[in-house]
RNA sequence: GGCGACAUAGCCAAGUGGUAAGGCGUGGGCCUGCAAAGCCCUGAUGCCCCAGUUCAAAUCUGGGUGUCGCCUCCA
């Protein structure tokens, strides 16, 4: 597989640091607030680049770190009246609310950055004794100059990031670069106690301690998005490699902006939306596949066309999806016939073609339009003048999800349960049909309507799909 | 000022040297009690512009134009 690494700005080939594990940290979300649509593109993308390794058969240990003591979530207790604590537990829990929705798994490990507070200490403590942070005033911060690597990642001369920063105003720090690994505690802000006197982590001290401690000291994958690479990451690999000596992430991975009217979505500039509103108004599932319909580095345009697009291409997958449930259960009984294995034998062509898709950076566009070839190819191969088998529909159907699920599409899908209710209802309407009382058969299917359920009358029997 | 990305049909979006995937939408057709879905046909002689390299360029080179991002908390 071959991944885009922001650090070399180039392809690489992936190659794990140990053969079939791969170690991944994901930058994972500052809990004062729902999530907006912006803050959702990481989490799904590299979901499915925690899936498609998994696929690929590797043994993926992904962690997502909260952070869970900061600035922001500090300003938020005090707006809201309650402690920093309950309002990371808060926007924690609404946070895989949406994830959940999103079809995003849990990573393997979610640490919060308030249950590493020892480990965050030790490596504050490392840094100091190595001559990379000094102590100001209650506070420590690195010094940046003396970690020679400054600035690779960013690919920014350290004399112009000076630049960029003379104009800020800071006695306490020795070079305006520097950044706080400590900060003091000011009256009535949360607290630990540290060899620096009562303080909290700063907060890209918490991902490098987090990293060291559950991955090791060399991971294989860093991700997050574009705007983390600077100063984030940087400094996660200043503190990392100057504490460990050695190298910290063999691939960094950075996903582009989402857009509003061609700019960035942010929570600064307030033209953001939240993944909960946009659920409302489109669905969960319909966000995560217009997060995919284009490669994870290519910025994309949030607006209601291209929602709406994406809402009906999917539904395209699950009308394909249901078609195959249905063959599967009222398809006829018998073996598959000879043009039926035929069809399954070129199966594979789909999944190479498939994989090489997303074995080029995880290209989940080429990967879509894959899937949608073979969406039509069983379309017309399943056609109801055919009478396709139940094997031949389940083949079909074990195909068609074997791409979903590494994409994590397709996650809401009929039940059993619901089945026999909308059957019964079914057989009335048909019974009303074969009557001519097509009154009584059109208000059952508006009826069935109102709760979500669309019927379409097929030469193979009624079908139906939730709306 | 420094660093970087992008520009493909009405819209979204793949394609990095060999003659334009896929999705949405439009129009027509088949099928249907009607509808829906599905299928077939339809759609850029063309890939921002101008030069150049090549038998061959959306794809490479040079120069423009336009849009966006990072350099400050930010996915």
């Amino acid at each position: 597989m071959e991944i885009f690494n922001s650090m070399t700005r180039k392809k690489e080939t992936f190659v794990p640091l140990k053969e079939g594990e791969v170690k991944m940290y994901c930058c994972g979300p500052t809990v004062y607030n729902f999530i907006h649509v912006g803050n959702a593109r990481p989490i799904i993308v590299f979901d499915v680049l925690r899936r498609y390794l998994e696929y690929r058969g590797y043994k993926v240990t992904f962690v997502q770190n909260f952070t869970d003591v900061d600035d922001k979530i500090i300003k938020r207790s005090l707006e809201e009246g309650i402690s920093a604590a309950e309002v990371a537990e808060k926007y924690i829990k609404e946070y895989f609310t949406d994830a959940q929705g999103l079809g995003v798994r849990p990573a393997t490990i979610q640490p919060k950055a308030t249950e590493n507070i020892a480990q965050i200490i030790d490596l504050v403590q490392t840094l100091i004794d190595k001559g990379y942070a000094y102590e100001s005033g209650g506070d420590v911060y690195y010094r940046t100059l003396k970690f020679k690597g400054y600035g690779k990642l960013s690919h920014q001369p350290i004399d112009d990031l000076m630049s960029g920063a003379r104009i800020e105003v800071n006695d306490i720090k020795e070079n305006p670069l520097d950044f706080a690994l400590w900060k003091a505690a000011k009256p009535s802000e949360p607290y630990w106690e540290s060899p620096w006197g009562k303080g909290r982590p700063g907060w890209h001290i918490e991902c490098s301690a987090m990293s060291n401690r559950y991955l090791g000291k060399t991971i294989d994958i860093h991700c997050g998005g574009q705007d983390l690479e600077f100063p984030h990451h940087e400094n996660e690999i200043a503190q990392s490699e100057a504490a460990n000596g050695c190298e910290f992430v063999r691939y960094w991975m950075h996903n582009g902006f989402i857009n509003i009217d061609n700019h960035k979505m942010s929570k600064s500039l307030n033209n953001f939306f939240t993944v909960r509103e946009a659920a409302a108004d489109y669905g969960y599932e319909t966000i995560r596949f217009f997060m995919l319909s284009a490669q994870y580095r290519s910025p994309i345009n949030y607006s209601a066309e291209s929602l709406n697009q994406s809402k009906a291409a999917l539904d395209r997958l699950y009308t394909a999806a249901d078609n195959l449930r249905f063959i599967e259960k009222n398809g006829a009984e018998r073996d598959m016939s000879a043009s039926e294995k035929a069809f399954a034998d070129t199966f594979q062509n789909y999944r190479d073609r498939f994989d090489a898709a997303m074995d080029d950076d995880l290209n989940t566009a080429d990967a879509i339009g894959v899937l949608f070839e073979l969406v039509r190819a069983v379309n017309i191969e399943t056609a109801p003048e055919k009478s396709p088998s139940r094997a031949f529909g389940k083949a079909c159907s074990d195909m068609l999800h074997e791409f979903t699920n590494v994409i994590g599409l397709l996650c809401n899908e009929k039940s059993d349960d619901l089945d026999a209710k909308v059957e019964e209802l079914i057989a009335r309407r048909q019974a009303a049909r074969k009557a001519k009382n097509f009154a009584e058969a059109d208000r059952i299917r508006d009826e069935l309507k109102a709760q979500g359920i669309i019927l379409e009358d097929t030469p193979a029997g009624v079908k139906w799909h939730k709306g």
